[in-house]
DNA sequence: GTATTGTTGTACCGAACGGTACAACTAAAG
DNA sequence: CTTTAGTTGTACCGTTCGGTACAACAATAC
């Protein structure tokens, strides 16, 4: 076997930092091939589907991470609200206290939804449903935790963009604070 | 003067509907020309500045929309609570009970911003303010105000994305009336 | 009628697009 | 050293991109 120069997992990253600032449509092969300083040849190795395929691998990674740092500890922690807790910090974490938005909704905004339906669908119905469940199980009655649910995840959306437009990464921390008030029990 | 075939009024609103579905940087010229029904010719006749130029009519056309039906209202109601509900019906009316997603904030989430960021800005902050001044009128303190108001227009946003992102707009329309609740007086 | 002004379609531009083909190369296995 | 499989750079494909030039047109003013 020949040695691996470069591994997709290495690549998946940088991709999904371009795809950030773009989108998926403004992101071009060139920014591409120039920012992983890999030559088209590289690229198409790793991803013989193209862009299309680059698409899919950068929102299954952040599929991945998610359910292993928000859905996994949501779901299985033994104290809901520990889990719950685990879930706003992981959060702020990723999007870089407000530095960096979600590729995910991005995609979901224009008609690249189309090609991801079924992805962006399932990252934010697995989101909902895990938290929905935590609250239930730290009291929350069922309509009561299904509200929440919705309300905390499109809530941090809705501060990630509302952050962006504002160029001001506090107005995100701040409305995080106030969402995780909301699943405090009463 | 010779007689206008069209006018600019009458393009503006099929360019917010195409940047909606395809984004700034997905939205090219030739769907642009299709959808119109104006050459290239006609189009850069009336935006000499070309998808800059029309990208920033369509923001202009949203800001007046607002402006006219929600932040004046928000404004310049006698009853607070009055202009409040005026709000929530108007925007439910504009995004069409969530079928529609907000253009602004879908410039507001890639590189686009960049070129459009004082508009961008400007419509959220507008937004922020008219609401957070009829709180208070409503007579909640400064601090609530302000917070409940980011919350609101946050979460409008988020519901969009959300609802968009589960191809069911009654994700949107009941998030916004759980938002409402948040905005009646303790 | 003619002149004027505003509007339109068409042909065209160079550049960049996403994608393909393939020969050259690297490094480990034998 | 030779083989073999994995990786890479480069040249190239046809298409589409945003944008320009301009002649032809329509409608009003005179």
């Amino acid at each position: 076997m020949a040695r691996k120069f470069s591994e997709r997992g290495d690549i998946v990253p940088v991709l999904a930092e371009i795809f950030r600032e773009h989108g998926f449509a403004g992101a071009s092969l060139s920014e591409i091939t120039r920012r992983t300083g890999l030559g088209k040849g590289s690229l198409y190795h790793f991803f013989p589907g193209g862009k299309d395929e680059m698409g899919q691998a950068v929102l299954d990674d952040v599929a991945n991470w998610f359910e292993l740092n928000v859905f996994k500890p949501l779901r299985e922690s033994e104290d809901p609200a520990a889990g719950i807790d685990h879930m706003f910090r992981a959060t702020v974490r990723f999007f870089n206290s407000g530095r960096r938005i979600c590729l995910v909704g991005s995609f979901a905004l224009d008609d690249t939804r189309d090609r991801f339906a079924t992805a962006i669908h399932g990252y934010f119905a697995a989101w909902v449903v895990a938290l929905e469940a935590a609250l239930r199980r730290g009291g929350f009655d069922g309509r009561r935790a299904r509200d929440t649910a919705e309300d905390v995840v499109a809530g941090i959306q809705g501060a990630l963009v509302f952050a962006r437009s504002q160029d001001d990464p506090r107005l995100f921390t701040r409305a995080v604070r106030r969402l995780q008030q909301m699943t405090a029990p009463a």
